[in-house]
DNA sequence: AAAATTTTTTAAGGTAATTTTAAGAATTAA
DNA sequence: TTAATTCTTAAAATTACCTTAAAAAATTTT
């Protein structure tokens, strides 16, 4: 899942970035509203958070024009305002959500988990076949027999897992797993796809090549 | 473990987080019915203490929210109230137990104890593989060989216990063990993760690192 | 109040696991 | 058959963790 943090202090925003990164997010920062603005128009995020009082173009603008343009993305907003008025304001200019500072993480956590299951009808539990991740404890199970994945794998899984049934393309899968935006020469998406075919033991029958375009996990 | 106080009375409030911190509990205090409701949501408590008289939503009104959307985690109640009534009341609200105030505290730990006991199924001791802890008396034992371990170091191990199976994560360890939600460029839980290690000399055999994630304890 | 002790935190170099690169082999489609 | 794409493997590069020692903070003793 790929996120968006709009945050000027870097205090924040690295705390964010690790915390996220360990829940296998892939996440992107953008330290004042106009980056964080242009991010968001360029990429496609599953959520964004984003601060009420960064430099540049303010919170409320950057919400606006985003909602302007994707009625989808949910919007998480970041305040150490806590008036209502204030909190109106934010939902009113297309927030979902908003978190008061200072950060709780699991808080956010929960509120991004929130956004995230209305979004997509899941729970902290997903599966394909036998395949069971769980995302809370990070696990993954085949068959109730526990596979050990390291973080890229965990990421990549979830991805396709979360597409389940739907094509990803190379492109959406070197985006949203490895978070990178430009032409990439590598051939990493193939050596990953390998890893996790071999330790989920699972051959080619869940993930399918489709070739030219990516790959497709399918139930059977 | 993470406990939860909604208490308006400052320095009632101020007591029982010192002495909870004491007991090595990470607390968090809420000044409102509104604010304690909201917490009690987004966060994952271990206990709940309830002042039956806050500002805001009455507790009883907090309690059957919570209770609600909870079922399991453990709420006492505060009360200046003791008549019979009045504590059918509160329990039939989804209240686990009450405590008359003025305080013992003593007695309140005693009956947090109780609770986090009936919760798991499990006695004021803790265990994995040959280690034992017992919060009553603040030892540890390995193999009944007694190991003495600090505050910091007994916390740590407490909370991986309790969440035994359960990958805990960097950020979630900082949160619940050592209360720091923001970002913590420190290698401290390395280093104390070693302190375990080498004092319950247990090698890489309960606590297992997953790499870029945390830490996970394991029976075998 | 100062000194001594213990606990907690910081910092830095070494080490091991993960991630990425790269290149040849195998497969597929035209 | 040829060209393109993916698979497979191994090694290089990178990252995160481990380990140690010492500094800082807290606590206890003198």
């Amino acid at each position: 899942m790929r996120i968006l943090i709009v945050e000027d202090e870097p205090g924040i925003a690295n705390f964010l970035r690790d915390g996220l990164e360990e829940e296998a997010f892939a996440v992107d920062v953008a330290g004042t509203g106009n980056k964080g603005l242009e991010m968001a128009q360029l990429n496609e995020y599953d959520i964004i958070l984003l601060d009420w009082m960064v430099p540049g173009i303010s919170g409320i603008e950057v919400c606006r024009q985003i909602r302007k343009e994707n009625a989808v993305v949910p919007i998480i907003f970041l305040t150490a305002k806590d008036t209502v008025n204030d909190i109106v304001f934010g939902l009113e200019a297309g927030a979902n959500d908003y978190i008061k500072k200072p950060l709780q993480f699991e808080e956010l956590l929960a509120r991004i988990r929130v956004q995230l299951r209305t979004r997509e009808g899941e729970h902290a539990i997903l599966n394909v076949g036998n395949i069971e991740m769980n995302l809370e404890t990070h696990q993954v199970f085949n068959n109730s027999k526990e596979i050990v994945l390291t973080q890229k794998e965990f990421s990549l899984l979830e991805y396709l897992i979360r597409n389940k049934g739907k094509v990803c393309t190379r492109t959406r899968i070197i985006e949203h797993v490895w978070d990178i935006h430009f032409d990439a020469d590598t051939s990493v998406i193939d050596v990953y796809i390998k890893f996790l075919r071999k330790k989920l033991d699972m051959g080619n029958d869940y993930i399918h090549t489709i070739r030219g375009v990516g790959y497709i996990m399918r139930e059977d």
